[in-house]
DNA sequence: TTAGGGTTAG
C-alpha cells in the first residue's frame, strides 16, 4: 500500500516555486559511457576510495629520470592507474605507447570492465584484434565478463569457442568466467554441463552455481548445494542470503544470516548491503540498527555504497532525520574543490542519490527538490534512479513543465528511457493532464511490462476515459502481458469514472475467475463505488452482504459518498452509523452526511452534525487550488485575502458571476454547510479556492488557452457548474484535477458528464 | 563469484 499516492501531496509556496524554475537552467544527466563521452566525465563517476596519489608520483618520477618509454615499465604506471581506476591517466599513458603488448591491451581492456563501460571495452577488443595482438587468458576473462553484461550471448559462444579451438591456456579463473558467462546470459543447461565437466572446481565455482540455481528460481537446490559446501566464503553467504531476498524469502534469509554471524564469517561489505536491504524490506528498524550499529563497529562505514543502502534502509522505514543523519557523514567537497583540474575526486559520494528517492518516497517534495536543485546546479551527475523519482514527485504535486523540462533532457542527451522512467514518464503526464503525451511515450516504448500497461489504463481511468481504459486492457492481454491486482485497481476505477456499471461487474468477475486474484479493499471499494454512482444504493447493501465486507471502513465511507451524491438522507444517517462503528467519526465522514442533509434541506440536522464536529474538535481540511503560470505557482484556499493581487482577483470573479448568470448560471446555495441567508451563501461559494484560482488564471492568460488548475479536495457542484458556464461563455478549455480525477470542460460541458 | 536506490491504485 503507498501512502503516498494522494493526488495532492504538497502545499506549494513561493519558496519551492522558485527551487522549481532554478531547475529550469539545466539538468546534468548522467551519459552512457561511449567513445565520445569527454573521459573526466567518468573519471569523475567512477573515481573509488582506493585513488591514491600514487601513481601519479610514479610516472612523474619515471617522466623525469627518462626511464619512462619502455614497454615493461609503462605497463607497470598503466596497471597503477588501472588499480586506482584512473582511466584518463590510463588512456592519457595507453595513447602515448609507442609499443603496446597483449598485457597493455588486456590491462585497459580490464580496467574499463571494472568501471562498467563493458561496450567500450569490446571496442577495445575489437581493435587489439585488428592490430595483430593475439589475446590471452586475461584477456578472454574480461571479454566474457562484457558478454554477460551486454547480453552478447551470441559473442560470448564464440569467444568460448574460440578459446577451445585454439587450445588458449585455461586456468580455474578463466573457466570461471565461461561458467559465469553461461548463468548470467540463462543458459543454464550449458553451464550445468560445464560445470560437471570441470576438472579443477573452486568455492568460485561453486558460489556461481549456487547463484545459477537461484536464478532459475530453484531454492531447493540452491540451498542443499550451499549446505553440502564443506568450506563457505563470505561470498556464498552472501549469494544464498540474497537469493532467498530476491525471491521474497525474507524468513530463510534472515535465519541464514544468523547463521552466517554465528559462523563466526567476517561479514563483508556486501554482506551489510544486503542486510539493510533485508530489514528494508522487512521495515525492521530496530533490528536494522542494530546491524548499523554492527557496521560502525566493523570499520568499514565510511564506504559510499553502504551508506546508500543504509540511507535506503532509513527511508524506508519512514525515518527521514535519521537518513538525512546517515547522509549528513557523507565526505564533502567544497567550491575550490570542484573548479580546480583535479577536483571531481570527492564527488560520486557527496551527494545520496538514494536520499532524493527517500524524501519523494516519503512524501517530502520539497526536501527531494531542494536537493534535486543543489545536484543540478553544482553539475553533478543525476542518475536514472533519481530521475525516476523526481518525475514521480511531478506527477504527484502535478508539476507539468519541471516534468516535460526533464523529458527534453532525457531526449537530448541521448539517454534511453528504461521501462521504470517511461512508467513514471507516462503516469506524470497522466496526472498533469497530458494524456496525448502519456500516449506517445507509451507507443514509443518496444518493451512492455504490467507496470506500464497499468500505468496507461489508470492514466485513461483518471480522465474518465472508461472506455479506452478496457480497450487498453484488451490489447494487454492480447499481447500476452498478464494484469496485476493494481491492473485492476485501474481498470475497475475506470469503469467507475465513466460510469460503466456492468463493464465494471464483468471486469471484477473476470479477475477473481479467470486470473485467480482475489478481491482486496481497494477493489470492494471500487465496486461500491460503481455501484452508488450508478444509483444502485440497494446494490451496494447486497454487494456487502455477499462479499461478506461490513466490516471495512472504507467501504461505508465510499457508500455514504454515493448518499450524497443521490442526496439519501436516510440511507446517510444509516450508512454513517454502519461506519462511526467501525472507526470513530473523521472530519470528512461528518462533511459527508452534513452536506447530504443540507442537500435537501435538513438544516437542523446539518445544525446537529457540526455541533458534534464541533464538540469533538474536529476541523475541515481546507480547499486549497493551485495554478502554474510561468515558472511560477499560485496557490488559492477559500476566502484567501493573501494574494498581492486579491482585491482585482475578488472584482473580477464578481464581475464574471454576474455575466455567467446571465447565460443561465445560478448558484446552488443548498450545498453550503451552514444555514445562512441566500446573499451570504452565495457570498460564501464565489470564494471557494477553485474559482480564485480560474479568475486570476483568466486576468493573467491569453485568450483561447486552456487553463489548469489543481485542486486537494474534490470540485463541489457549484463550482463545477460555474466551470462549465465559464468554459461556455468565455470559449476557454479548462482542465481541473481534483483529489481523484479529472475534469476538462469544454462549450459548457465536462468530460465526466457530470457524474464525479 | 557476492552489494544499494527508481515505475502502476485507492
Amino acid at each position: 500500500m503507498n501512502k503516498n499516492s494522494s493526488i495532492c501531496k504538497m502545499q506549494f509556496s513561493q519558496k519551492n516555486t522558485n527551487t522549481i524554475s532554478k531547475i529550469m537552467w539545466g539538468i546534468v544527466l548522467r551519459s552512457r559511457i561511449e567513445r565520445t563521452i569527454p573521459f573526466h566525465s567518468f573519471h569523475l563517476r567512477h573515481y573509488s576510495s582506493s585513488h591514491s596519489q600514487l601513481p601519479n608520483y610514479v610516472h612523474a618520477n619515471l617522466l623525469k629520470n627518462g626511464t619512462f618509454g619502455e614497454l615493461s615499465v609503462t605497463n607497470y604506471v598503466l596497471s597503477l592507474y588501472i588499480k586506482s581506476k584512473d582511466l584518463v591517466c590510463a588512456f592519457q599513458v595507453f595513447d602515448e605507447m609507442l609499443d603496446r603488448d597483449v598485457r597493455s591491451w588486456t590491462m585497459i581492456i580490464s580496467g574499463l570492465v571494472q568501471v562498467g563501460s563493458c561496450r567500450m571495452a569490446l571496442d577495445m577488443f575489437t581493435d587489439m584484434h585488428k592490430e595483430g595482438i593475439v589475446p590471452n587468458h586475461f584477456t578472454f576473462s574480461s571479454v566474457l565478463k562484457c558478454c554477460s553484461t551486454l547480453n552478447e550471448v551470441r559473442m560470448g559462444k564464440s569467444v568460448h569457442g574460440w578459446i577451445v579451438c585454439n587450445g588458449v591456456f585455461v586456468d580455474t579463473a578463466l573457466e570461471n568466467s565461461v561458467l559465469d558467462f553461461y548463468v548470467k546470459c540463462g543458459s543454464f543447461d550449458s553451464a550445468k554441463l560445464y560445470f560437471e565437466l570441470m576438472t579443477d572446481k573452486d568455492i568460485v565455482s561453486w558460489n556461481i552455481m549456487i547463484n545459477a540455481y537461484m536464478q532459475i528460481g530453484d531454492m531447493e537446490t540452491a540451498l542443499g548445494v550451499f549446505r553440502r559446501l564443506p568450506v563457505k566464503d563470505a561470498s556464498s553467504w552472501n549469494t544464498i542470503i540474497r537469493g532467498h531476498l530476491q525471491n521474497d524469502n525474507y524468513g530463510i534469509a534472515m535465519e541464514l544470516l544468523y547463521e552466517m554471524v554465528k559462523s563466526g564469517t567476517a561479514l563483508s561489505k556486501e554482506t551489510f548491503s544486503i542486510a539493510f536491504g533485508l530489514v528494508a524490506s522487512l521495515t525492521a528498524l530496530d533490528l536494522g540498527m542494530q546491524i548499523h550499529g554492527r557496521l560502525l563497529r566493523s570499520g568499514i562505514h565510511h564506504d559510499g555504497f553502504l551508506r546508500n543502502s543504509l540511507v535506503d534502509f532509513y527511508s524506508k522505514c519512514g525515518e527521514m532525520e535519521k537518513a538525512s543523519f546517515v547522509y549528513q557523514g557523507f565526505p564533502k567537497c567544497n567550491a575550490s574543490d570542484r573548479c580546480s583540474k583535479n577536483n571531481n575526486k570527492s564527488l560520486p559520494h557527496s551527494f545520496s542519490q538514494s536520499l532524493v528517492t527517500g524524501y519523494v518516497q516519503n512524501g517530502k517534495l520539497q526536501e527531494a527538490l531542494k536537493m534535486f536543485t543543489t545536484m543540478v546546479t553544482d553539475r553533478f551527475e543525476v542518475d536514472k534512479f533519481t530521475l525516476t523519482s523526481i518525475v514521480t514527485g511531478c506527477a504527484n504535486a502535478g508539476l507539468l513543465e519541471l516534468g516535460q523540462l526533464i523529458h527534453a533532457q532525457i531526449v537530448k542527451a541521448g539517454q534511453p528511457f528504461d521501462i521504470f522512467l517511461s512508467s513514471s514518464m507516462i503516469d506524470m503526464y497522466a496526472k498533469c493532464g497530458e494524456l496525448d503525451d502519456a500516449w506517445s511515450i507509451f507507443r514509443e516504448t518496444k518493451v512492455r511490462n504490467t507496470v506500464l500497461w497499468t500505468s496507461v489504463i489508470s492514466g485513461y481511468g483518471l480522465h474518465g476515459r472508461g472506455r479506452d481504459a478496457i480497450q487498453m486492457f484488451n490489447w494487454m492481454l492480447a499481447e500476452g502481458i498478464k494484469p496485476n491486482e493494481i491492473s485492476f485497481v485501474g481498470l475497475l476505477t475506470a469503469c467507475s469514472h465513466a460510469g460503466l456499471l456492468n463493464e465494471g461487474m464483468h471486469y471484477f468477475m473476470v479477475m477473481k475467475e479467470e486470473f485467480g486474484i482475489k478481491p482486496q479493499v481497494e477493489h470492494f471499494t471500487c465496486m461500491v463505488d460503481l455501484f452508488g454512482r450508478s444509483g444502485r444504493l440497494d446494490g451496494i447493501k447486497d454487494f456487502i452482504s455477499k462479499n461478506k465486507i461490513s466490516n471495512v471502513a472504507s467501504v461505508w465511507r465510499s457508500f455514504l459518498s454515493s448518499c450524497r451524491i443521490h442526496k439519501n438522507i436516510e440511507m446517510a444517517k444509516w450508512v454513517s452509523d454502519k461506519l462511526f462503528e467501525l472507526e470513530p467519526p473523521t472530519a470528512g465522514s461528518y462533511i459527508l452526511l452534513s452536506n447530504t442533509c443540507a442537500s435537501g434541506d435538513k438544516w437542523d440536522d446539518v445544525a446537529q452534525v457540526r455541533g458534534l464536529m464541533k464538540d469533538m474538535g474536529l476541523t475541515k481540511h481546507p480547499g486549497q487550488s493551485w495554478i502554474q503560470l510561468k515558472n511560477q505557482v499560485h496557490s488559492f484556499v477559500m476566502g484567501d485575502r493573501s494574494h498581492p493581487e486579491e482585491a482585482a482577483i475578488y472584482s473580477y470573479l464578481s464581475e464574471l458571476i454576474q455575466r455567467l448568470k446571465e447565460i443561465g448560471y445560478s448558484t446552488e446555495a443548498n450545498i453550503v454547510m451552514q444555514d445562512v441567508e441566500e446573499e451570504q451563501k452565495e457570498l460564501l461559494l464565489a470564494f471557494h479556492s477553485e474559482k480564485l484560482a480560474i479568475a486570476y488564471a483568466l486576468m493573467k492568460t491569453s485568450t483561447g488557452s486552456p487553463i489548469r488548475i489543481m485542486k486537494n479536495l474534490r470540485v463541489c457542484t457549484d463550482c463545477h457548474s460555474f466551470m462549465k458556464c465559464t468554459s461556455l461563455l468565455l470559449e476557454r478549455e479548462i482542465v481541473v484535477r481534483d483529489l481523484r480525477r479529472f475534469h476538462h470542460f469544454k462549450h459548457g460541458h465536462c468530460s465526466c458528464g457530470d457524474y464525479w
